[in-house]
DNA sequence: GGTCATGTTTTTGTATACACAGTGTATTTT
DNA sequence: AAAATACACTGTGTATACAAAAACATGACC
């Protein structure tokens, strides 16, 4: 019980990062971490180094934690590289999956799809999360996977708002990104390499347009008949 | 100073366990590297969490500590992974570093070079793991990097014996190595991506053969003739 | 009014004592 | 003699007290 305090403190933290319930850059205080998770400062602490080690917050010598955080110049590196992680971890996965690692992608799949259909956006986004990284223990690459988890926290912080559409295309985006997913377990329980590859792909395809819209937004809504009814006003 | 205590555990146990000094798999006892480096439990426990999150040791429940173990299975997906992930870290390399940083390398080259001329083996393993990690550094990527220090801790654990060559043609090996490297500079001065992520290849090319009989050893020096030899005599 | 110095408060880093789990051994019981 | 249980020992996990560093506020001086 002790340990499970621990254990619990950990997942809640990582849980909160991603969901970005803790934004990046975030300051995070010992003390009242301490207060509300239930432990002293030495099991908090070990859990802090380890979440610095998964790259979810940044330590800094005699300063605390903070949120890792997400600037501009470290996105455009992220919409380089996410492709070439994600396509290799596919194959891989399609190549080294297990029985009950399949049968586990598929629970979350289900859960990811309840979760949308019943609105439940951060519970969908860490879903997904799920989902993405389970494909990482499948692919078994002791090198590659801490890229794609990297990949993973940063995807999972931006597309936050991806799961709580607003329009009808929105909602048809999710409805393909589901699609999308079950394509890649029947992919990978035929063992299709290539394949499982290119659908990563297009699922990153899908993704990035989302994202795009995330750091670039649209122009606001200022159309051009709004504008010449102010040419006219004026 | 207090600090700096920490700080020399966390360098020296990484050398340690590079250098193969602290062999793969083995176990780490917390009171004994506490009196070794003079620092109390909580910090070590810091340190382990640390060297942990980096892929240097593995920590388990209730049972301590030990090296990172270096299984077979583990060694296919090195090779299978290492050239793609060298070849981008390598390109990035000549399309994002800065001044300060490529002169670190070629202090960091010519201090490799010297090592190696004055036949001081594990000195050289470890500037040459110091030569490509600066080079990730230089690359710029947050997600890719931590595949390629991944890829690096490995790499250069089973590489020790190359840079204790016994015949000639190894001696030939290891100033081809050398010059490969300066190359390398030499594309990153000039931004040359192409030839960069290709050199890189030429280098792990070289490198693979190393260590592909560093895995899987040549035979015996049991030669025909003296099978002939046993068999007569039998 | 702004800047620098100094004392106070807050926060982080370290040591240590204690609690708990896992392992091995010895003694008892069958 | 073999098996089982209790006990001691070793080593890990946690809490807390103390030391050190950073941040902050106050006041003096320019």
């Amino acid at each position: 019980m002790t340990q499970n305090r621990k254990q619990h403190c950990l997942l809640a933290l990582r849980e909160r990062i991603l969901s970005t319930e803790l934004e990046p850059g975030a300051d995070l205080d010992e003390l009242s971490l301490c207060e509300t998770y239930g432990v002293s400062r030495t099991p908090l602490r070990e859990v802090l180094q380890r979440l610095s080690g998964e790259g979810l917050i940044q330590l800094e010598e005699n300063r605390g934690a903070k949120v890792a955080s997400m600037d501009v110049r470290v996105m455009r590196t992220f919409f380089q590289t996410a492709p070439l992680v994600y396509a290799n971890i596919s194959a891989l996965a399609a190549e080294n999956w297990t029985g009950p690692q399949l049968d586990t992608l598929k629970q979350t799949q289900s859960a990811f799809a309840v979760a949308m259909r019943r609105g439940e956006a951060s519970e969908a986004a860490l879903l997904n999360h799920r989902f993405h990284a389970e494909i990482g223990l499948m692919a078994d690459n002791a090198y590659l996977v801490p890229s794609l988890n990297r990949l993973l926290i940063d995807h999972t912080r931006m597309s936050q708002t991806f799961y709580r559409p607003t329009s009808e295309a929105d909602r048809d985006r999710v409805r393909l990104a589901i699609e999308q997913h079950d394509a890649m377990i029947a992919a990978f329980e035929r063992r299709e390499t290539a394949l499982s590859m290119d659908l990563a792909l297009q699922h990153w395809d899908l993704s990035r347009d989302q994202l795009e819209r995330f750091v670039r937004p649209g122009p606001l809504p200022l159309d051009v008949h709004s504008l010449e009814a102010r040419r006219h006003a004026v």
